[in-house]
DNA sequence: AAAAAAG
């Protein structure tokens, strides 16, 4: 079995490939594929530095089943309308192939906010000692190791630089262990806080495979978009982000993204899937009603990714996601790679999740607490009733005490989204410059409340759960729980909206009677992360009966869903957190792949 | 019970 592209390359050209796998022609070998030349390795070596244990094509060794089997969809033909102009010298640049009809690309770079360099580290938040010691747990089948530089991996020249255009430097924890685990073909389960730099760690991969593989040929169905890549996510505002930071990421690869969800003129993102899709971010609901109109077939999927997984398949998108996956016309797995991400990842979800993996492999990152020890959480017994006055008091206090002086941004989480008009209002008519974001606003006013708040314009958002996911924000310094959430997992995902890209912050919650399920959990957590736990909360913890709607599912200590639930029911029932057969806390230099080294952080979602 | 996601 070959296991470099160079090799598969060679194959094809002789005409000897077997239909079986899925061969690579450089694009500099496109248009003469069947000519006799001998394919030349030259373009690809400068940069493959890391050949020897991250193969592309197929694990190395290649000894468990169904990883290796990549999907051959129809791949017949390559070359056959390739028109790569020569340029360039990298044998990745693929760029503009027969794609976008001479359109030109918009530079995604162009309009970053020209950083004033003395805040540029400031900004782009590269805290290179908060992530220094962190364990990690891998399980699975012959599990690729992780690489310490991008350098190491051969992304592509195209894809290097629109890293470094980022500003990236080196890969976060979690982009060190899922990017080689991803280039290998495997399927991936990764949880890793918040904040540690996931979009790109799933993108990074897909975005390169997808380059290799463009010359595709896909089936040509008149207003039917094929495209090879759908990430899904929660919320229409996520699948903007992920949308913005793919497009970055792609820029001049000739690979193209386009973003469909709800709230929005349809016809515009129609328009868009007829010039082409090569990488689909949707929210579930616009993409079903996509797939029932056959503008968008899923039959050529190659990778399928979902951010914030276990809430994609909790009880309210579950079944979508079961018709998206597994009732329309999606390679099953194995035939696709599936790449599945989260920062929290409840035990009865992965059985759940495991349904659309292949032989997969289990990804944790981040000791117990890890990123919570950047956010300092506090927690407050306050009365319903005194709920708003005490809100007021804090922010009036942060605009005395400086703490947002350096325009750092407040969001307020609430439960209802009738509570959050009320409390966007009162905040305003009491001199407080809030706006708002939930779900029964129009999706216009959903992006203006965001770009307002982003902007520093109103440092000061309410929000229902519909921003408690993935948002990236940059410069929230303060996370106010105005009203708890029923599920520790919620609690997490809201405070990382702060503390993000290893720079610190503070998270408050109002806690009172009616937040009594939530005693316990939040008391373990907050232990957890070495933070201050108040002796009245110590005690209502203790007082929390069984049952109470209270499923603890860390009953084991657990944090951060970083047990690989497979490993439950045999010898490690009961067992501490970590407390599994390897992989934790894996010591520096432990797979061959030289020193974990100190600073490892900088690529950040 | 609530939120999100199609119109």
């Amino acid at each position: 079995m070959t296991t470099s592209w160079a090799d598969s390359a060679e194959n094809s050209a002789n005409g000897l490939a077997r239909p079986t796998r899925p061969a690579y022609v450089p694009p500099h070998l496109r248009n003469r594929a069947l000519s006799s030349d001998p394919p030349a390795a030259t373009s690809y070596s400068s940069s493959s530095v890391a050949g020897d244990h991250v193969n592309y094509g197929g694990p190395a060794g290649g000894s468990h089943g169904g990883s290796s089997s990549k999907p051959d969809l129809g791949r017949h033909g390559y070359g056959s309308n390739m028109q790569t102009g020569g340029g360039g010298g990298g044998g990745w640049n693929g760029r503009g192939i027969g794609r976008d009809r001479g359109r030109r690309e918009v530079n995604p770079f162009e309009n970053e906010p020209a950083d004033q360099s003395s805040d540029e580290q400031e900004s782009k938040g590269i805290n290179f000692d908060a992530y220094d010691d962190i364990p990690v747990e891998t399980s699975g089948d012959n599990v690729p190791p992780p690489v310490n530089t991008f350098a190491e991996i051969d992304l592509g020249e195209a894809l290097n630089q629109n890293i470094q255009r980022c500003k990236y430097v080196k890969p976060t924890p979690v982009q060190r262990y899922a990017i080689p685990i991803s280039l290998a073909g495997r399927d991936l389960m990764a949880c890793a806080q918040t904040g540690s730099g996931k979009t790109a760690a799933f993108c990074f991969p897909i975005i390169s495979g997808i380059m290799r593989e463009q010359y595709v040929q896909r089936p040509r169905v008149a207003r039917t978009a094929f495209p090879l890549a759908l990430i899904l996510s929660p919320t229409r505002e996520l699948s903007c982000q992920i949308h913005d930071e793919a497009k970055k990421f792609s820029y001049q690869t000739g690979v193209r993204v386009v973003v469909a969800y709800g709230g929005a003129p349809i016809n515009q993102q129609l328009r868009e899937l007829e010039r082409g899709v090569d990488i689909l971010v949707a929210t579930p609901g616009r993409l079903v009603d996509l797939l029932e109109r056959a503008r968008v077939s899923l039959q050529m999927i190659r990778y399928l990714a979902l951010d914030e997984a276990d809430r994609m398949l909790d009880m309210g998108f579950e079944p979508q996601i079961r018709k998206i996956v597994q009732q329309m016309d999606m390679p099953p797995p194995g035939m696709r790679q599936t790449l599945l991400f989260s920062a929290t990842f409840p035990k009865e979800i992965q059985g759940l999740a495991s349904d659309f993996l292949s032989n997969y492999v289990f990804l944790a990152v981040g000791r117990v607490g890890s990123s919570t020890d950047l956010i300092a959480q506090r927690v407050e017994y306050v009365l319903e009733s005194d709920k708003r006055s005490h809100l007021m008091d804090l922010l009036h206090a942060q605009r005395e005490t400086g703490i947002n002086a350096k325009q750092g941004l407040t969001l307020v989480f609430v439960e209802t989204k009738k509570g959050a008009d009320a409390l966007e209002h009162c905040l305003c008519v009491n001199g407080f410059p809030a706006t708002s974001i939930h779900g029964d606003r129009t999706q216009q006013e959903r992006e203006l409340a965001l770009r307002s708040f982003k902007s520093g314009n109103t440092p000061i958002l309410v929000a229902t759960d519909v921003a408690a996911r993935g948002l990236d924000i940059p410069r929230v310094a303060h996370v106010v729980n105005f009203d708890l959430p029923n599920d520790i997992d919620d609690y997490v995902h809201r405070i990382g909206r702060t503390g993000r890209a290893g720079k610190m912050g503070l998270a408050t919650a109002f806690f009172n009677e009616s937040n009594l399920s939530m005693a316990k959990p939040l008391a373990d957590l907050m232990q957890e992360a070495n933070q201050e736990v108040p002796a009245w909360l110590t005690r209502y913890a203790a007082r929390a009966s069984y049952g109470g709607g209270n499923r603890n599912r860390r009953s084991g200590g657990g944090r951060f869903g970083g047990r690989d639930f497979r490993k439950d029911g045999s010898f490690n029932k009961g067992a501490d957190y970590y407390g599994g057969t390897g992989g934790y806390g894996v010591p520096p230099g432990n797979y061959g792949g030289g020193g974990y080294g100190q600073g490892v952080t900088s690529a950040w979602d």
